[in-house]
DNA sequence: GTCTATAGATGGATAGAC
DNA sequence: GTCTATCCATCTATAGAC
């Protein structure tokens, strides 16, 4: 029941935004009452943190996966870029949350987040950096050019239609390909 | 007056959210009863569409600025680049608003402000085309590219620092070198 | 574990005095 | 053009029965 308010709750605040969706019509998705709620979560914003929470877990994680199974730097920044997109299709509405309702965290669990956030940020600057003291990339403004491709591929879900023309790994090979032709040797 | 509670309205919404700020929050700001700003706005809709309108009209009006000052295809392109990032690092509270409020608008005005979203996009697209029919980019998918290099460009204001290490200037240089790149013909 | 009932605050918006 | 006072709906959250 606590994972079905969760993803009832998914559906809501991206549909809706967070602020904008009250307890009621959570509940009334769900099929309960919404004093029912309170006996799963202690208060709203602890049902927004346990969406990002989860989300910016599995991120990590298939970040290390991608990572992990690749060999050369090369590779792995590869990895990394198509896992991000395909992760930011198939988690949708739980990564545009993400992106989105930040200002809906109190003090203590807004800083837990941020700090997710920019450990997975270094994972991709140190690849970036590693890349440059290889010589596989140029000298290059680590942080910018890190920010430049994080936010594009965190935007894919934004635009892209599941029904569309293209399929989510065509996307992220075009992305990948810009990317890469972007930051090569001249 | 208006002026004054649209520029703290910019303000609370940037900060806290639309739907986060009250009308009592807003009027305290402003140093007014809430009552008093029902004088100038017939809703607090319609001060969220104010705000909505006059940007994207700013930032068309840029657009045309920038097309109309450069001659060549690949100077439009670089200066509708460069202005684009430069519109978002200097409107920051407007532009974070214009990404992150379109919940807020019923219909109508939801789609007015698509409608011109739209209009904005197609003629960066339309440049895109301009240059591969000219020769100076290579074939590519031009929506999937337009979406990539707009919205990367957008985000800027979401990490970028006023007092920070770069210039806006240099920013955009950083930028506009790296999208060059990455639409070179190779 | 879910319910009904309700507390207590706040939401957007209006009426009418000055 | 701003004010006080107020309407009514909704908000998050709690109390206590079953």
């Amino acid at each position: 029941m606590k994972e079905k308010i969760k993803q009832s709750a998914i559906k809501l605040f991206y549909k809706k935004g967070y602020f904008a969706t009250g307890m009621r019509t959570l509940a009334n998705a769900v099929g309960i009452q919404k004093a029912s709620i309170y006996h799963h979560y202690p208060s709203k914003e602890d049902i927004l943190m346990d969406i990002f929470r989860t989300t910016m877990i599995d991120l990590q994680d298939m970040l290390r996966t991608c990572l992990d199974e690749a060999s050369s730097t090369m590779e792995k920044f590869q990895a990394a870029i198509k896992g991000h997109i395909i992760f930011h299709i198939e988690r949708k509405e739980e990564v545009i949350i993400a992106d989105s309702e930040l200002r809906g965290l109190t003090a203590d669990n807004y800083k837990e987040i941020i700090q997710m956030r920019d450990d997975y940020e270094k994972e991709i600057q140190r690849l970036l950096k590693e890349g440059v003291v290889e010589g596989i990339f140029p000298e290059m403004d680590i942080n910018v050019i890190s920010y430049a491709i994080l936010t594009m591929c965190s935007a894919v879900p934004l635009w892209f239609k599941k029904s569309g023309r293209l399929s989510k790994e065509e996307v992220a090979d075009i992305y990948t390909a810009m990317i890469l032709k972007g930051l090569a040797r001249s």
